[in-house]
RNA sequence: GGGGUUAUAGCUCAGUUGGUUAGAGUGUCUCGUUGACAUCGAGGAGGUCACAGGUUCGAGCCCUGUUAACCCCACCA
């Protein structure tokens, strides 16, 4: 006979069963099986560091997925693995040599590499090892990652048809650069801050005449670069200008002012100075007009050459003396506070300085038209639904994607330079010989791609693309991707544009979104702020259970959640109470019968009652773990388990449990026991996959495993054995509270007289005056007829009359008080209740069960409000 | 500047197509320790569903507006 601790403790059994579940091959999904197939990709987590509490989210979600997909018998396939990240990695890698007094450019490239690839075997590991902990069934054997052989190919694969379909290009182009990252970045890796500036007032000379033109600028340093001054074309007071040569102060430099609709008259002086080689709009008016291009910023963020005597110097540093300077030349005029959002780097939040320089840009308009279309025509859903507006919104302001970054850790671009010839060169091989030219002085392009790259293809690289595989016939398109909302745009969108034009598919069906979760102030976990919260404390400290139960409990798909210790107890109490449900099974295991089935008159009306009950719960759980609804699937399993099962199924199950001489009784309240607490635990174990394994192994069962056990399949309701039994519960909670108006103990046996308004009820309770015994501390359950009984409180409700004959003594007047608030609260509904259903417009125009059920509250209302008063009548006389 | 989310009990949140007396967890108060569980059981208190209109027989839910907080997007120097 097993046994059972007394509480609930994970750390007894959690590891035990993942390492069974994995050692024989459960988690892996089969290409040959000819069932119908549920497929998920991972969001790959980046090597570097490790999981925190959104992985953590993340990850319980698709495996709440994948295990009910998989009891439902789908061929399942999780597919893991995790992101090389390129920045993040690198930038992990360097602060560590800097440690140790070194740089990567000492070390070089491939001696460089190789440290990276060293931390990423480390981290990489450790990462996987966590989603273990976390109970994650994915496919291990498959696993992969965004650097290896299978998806570098793919990812040159990609490359080169879009550059030979003309859809990846190289430009001269203004881009975002982080001078602390020493790369280029795309759009959406710039975090756009409102912050308080100044707007400096310069003036500029005209040049022969005695004239200026006042400009006003938040970026004065960028003075050395301006190779123009722009006004509106329509601006009066600028009119006669136009055309004009200025001289930029300090430098003496002769700079044409030009009229372009750019500008905006009003703000300002009207008047902007022209950067084209530091600010992307000044860049774009640099083409329109033919200006030249003076480098004075520096790609580590200091002042160059053009900048004169500042060069050298910091840009902060610059602006703060070159500013003075002008303030002492007269060329300042006013200094206005003025607030403006400026770009910060996504990853190391320096500040973005815009630059020229040489990049790779994908094309995205043709990308992004299918992309579209394959959520409007709902190829793809998102859930929860309005993701949807956002993920369109973004796709149709879509501009070019810059994806070379100057880094050594990542994908490098496959292209070829010829210094020869000057030809460059795209191949799917690599190239030793210029294609052109013949010149064997070639090299291959310095720079990696970005990152989000090759995660863009991750759904199809990871089942073998290019070449075409039963992996990708078999689970292409995956089924549903779960993802936080913060990376819609980096991922998601990316995914389903490289899908559709090289898996040939949408990449999934659904797009399941999540929120962030933030702490107990709602805010967001981060290193900086040291309020993050290790997951896997929480698993070594509660169970990777109660983690997880926490974690999609009491929220909605999509919103964030904060996380709070409190709740995490509350999990693990309902884990606790869950085991101590089985561990009262089991301690009553002795003498069970297996071959015992009980026929039709063996069941007691709560034994019908919860069989209904579980069936009630397993549609619902089944129907909300269809559209998503995880955390209202979790919940309903709560609500059963503790309110039904274990609050008043059990209790009434003791009776017959401690009565050994009643054989037959005895075996079906095992056997209805056995049963429901087995299919819960079958409904549970996606949510809580190692207490239900736990149990379920102990308890009678068949198969090898609860994880590949068959999902619970719907049956019929018994509604009459649901509605007596509510009756009767009804009445238990009436008389608990009359006795607790009296202060009597709650354990404390008394004598409950009963009536009823008709015969049909009677026969109800006297046929089950035991459970009344058992949780109403009811003794003796006496029947009354005709008149009430004197000095008895009652109560009434569903035509049962409850009275709590008074024995000890109470507060009359206070009781009395008590119940004229009662009363008057009763006749208010009543008068409510009234005034409905003598509205015509009601009983015309409302359903008929809705006007029915109305009709029965009253006729309740009136019956509670009739006892009420004969309590009421009864107390007067006592006084 | 554009878009979105949120506003419900002291706190954190549910509330699925409009339909009984708006729920849970947690906290709080009263009572309860002999065999599943004190990580528990029984009972209670606690809400003008942000505000103002509207649609409807009926609104926490739908529509309009207002307020507040948060988030995303955005090339006005």
């Amino acid at each position: 006979m097993e046994t059972m601790e007394k509480v609930y403790n994970p750390k007894l059994f959690e590891k035990k069963w993942y390492e069974y579940w994995e050692k024989n091959n459960y988690f892996h999904a089969d290409e040959e099986n000819e069932g119908k197939s549920y497929s998920i990709v991972i969001p790959p987590p980046n090597v570097t560091g490790q999981l925190h509490m959104g992985h953590a989210l993340d990850n319980t979600l698709q495996d709440i997925l994948i295990r009910f997909r998989r009891m439902q018998g789908y061929n399942t396939l999780w597919m893991p693995g995790c992101d090389h990240a390129g920045i993040a990695t690198q930038a992990k890698v360097e602060a560590s040599l800097r440690e140790e007094g070194t740089n990567r450019y000492e070390l070089g490239r491939e001696k460089f590499l190789e440290r990276v690839w060293k931390w990423k075997e480390e981290y990489g590991s450790r990462i996987m090892f966590q989603l273990r902990s976390l109970g994650s069934s994915c496919d291990w054997v498959r696993e992969r990652f965004t650097m290896d052989e299978g998806c570098s190919k793919a990812v040159r694969e990609v490359f080169v048809s879009l550059y030979e379909e003309g859809l990846i290009y190289q430009g001269r182009r203004i881009t975002n650069w982080c001078p602390d990252c020493n790369t280029a970045i795309s759009d959406i890796e710039v975090e756009h801050e409102t912050e308080k500036g100044h707007l400096w007032h310069l003036r500029y000379k005209v040049e022969g005449e005695d004239r200026y033109v006042e400009i006003a600028t938040t970026r004065p340093e960028t003075m050395f670069g301006d190779t123009g001054v722009a006004v509106h074309p329509n601006d009066e007071r600028y009119k006669d200008l136009v055309g004009k040569t200025l001289i930029l102060p300090i430098v003496e430099r002769k700079i044409p002012l030009f009229a372009d609709e750019y500008v905006d008259p009003s703000f300002g002086t009207g008047a902007v100075k022209v950067t084209p080689a530091h600010d992307p709009n000044d860049f774009e008016m640099g083409l329109r007009h033919n200006l030249e291009e003076v480098v004075v910023i520096e790609n580590d963020g200091k002042m160059g050459e053009g900048a004169g005597k500042y060069a050298g110097l910091d840009r902060y540093e610059c602006r703060k003396r070159l500013v003075k300077e002008l303030e002492e030349l007269g060329v300042l005029i006013k200094t206005e506070e003025h607030e403006h959002a400026v770009g910060h780097c996504s990853r190391c939040h320096s500040t973005i300085e815009p630059l020229v320089s040489k990049q790779w840009f994908v094309k995205m308009e043709s990308l992004a038209k299918p992309a579209m279309e394959a959520v409007k025509d709902g190829r793809i859903k998102f859930v929860p639904d309005r993701f949807t507006k956002i993920y369109l919104n973004w796709l149709e302001n879509i501009r070019d994607w810059c994806i070379s970054r100057q880094l050594w850790w990542g994908h490098r671009i496959p292209a070829w330079h010829c210094h020869n010839c000057g030809e460059t060169s795209v191949s799917r091989e690599d190239l030793s010989v210029c294609p052109k030219c013949g010149s064997k002085d070639i090299a291959q392009d310095e720079d990696v791609l970005d990152t989000w790259f090759s995660s863009g293809l991750w759904p199809f690289e990871t089942m073998g693309w290019p070449e075409k595989t039963k992996t990708l016939e078999k689970f292409y398109p995956t089924s549903t991707l779960v993802t936080g909302y913060d990376i819609i745009f980096f991922w998601v969108a990316r995914m389903v544009m490289m899908g559709l034009k090289f898996g040939k598919d949408v990449p999934f069906r659904h797009v399941f979104i999540h929120g962030l979760v933030r702490d107990a102030q709602g805010r967001k976990m981060s290193k900086s702020l040291g309020n993050g919260i290790d997951p896997l404390e929480v698993v070594d400290k509660y169970g990777a259970d109660t983690l997880r139960f926490m974690l999609i409990t009491g929220n909605t798909p999509g919103n964030d959640m904060r996380f709070y210790w409190e709740r995490v107890e509350s999990a693990r109490n309902f884990a606790n109470k869950i085991w101590n449900a089985s561990r009262y099974l089991l301690m009553n295991l002795a003498g069970r019968d297996e071959n015992f089935t009980p026929n039709k008159e063996d069941y007691t009306l709560s034994d019908k009652w919860i069989l209904s009950r579980f069936n009630a719960v397993a549609s619902g759980v089944t129907e909300n773990l269809e559209k998503f609804e995880l955390g209202e699937a979790a919940r309903q399993i709560y609500e059963f388990l503790w309110s039904e099962f274990c609050d008043w199924y059990i209790e009434l199950t003791k009776a017959r449990l401690y009565d050994k001489d009643n054989e037959r009784p005895r075996q079906t309240a095992l056997f209805v026991l056995g049963k429901v607490l087995e299919g819960t635990l079958r409904l549970l174990h996606p949510f809580m996959p190692f207490i239900t394994e736990e149990i379920w192994q102990k308890l009678p069962h068949k198969g090898e495993t609860i994880m590949l056990a068959n999902w619970p399949q719907v049956e019929d309701r018994d509604e009459a054995a649901e509605k007596d039994m509510s009756v009767i519960m009804e009445t238990i909670k009436t008389v608990r509270n009359l006795r607790a108006e009296v202060g009597a103990a709650p354990g404390h046996k008394s004598e409950v007289i009963l009536s009823f308004s008709d015969d049909n009820l009677k026969v109800l309770f006297k046929e089950h005056a035991g459970y009344l015994n058992a949780l109403a501390a009811a003794e003796p359950v006496t029947f009354a007829e005709g008149d009430a009984p004197e000095n008895a409180l009652s109560g009434a409700l569903n035509g049962v009359q409850v009275y709590l004959p008074l024995k000890g003594l109470i507060d009359v007047e206070k009781e009395l008080a008590r119940l004229q608030k009662e009363l008057d609260g009763l006749e208010k509904d009543i008068k409510r209740t009234e005034g409905k259903l003598n509205n015509e417009n009601f009983t015309k125009k409302a359903p008929a069960n809705v006007v029915e059920n109305e009709r029965e509250k009253l006729s309740a209302l009136v019956e509670k409000e009739k006892a009420t008063k004969e309590r009421f009548a009864a107390l007067e006389k006592m006084k």
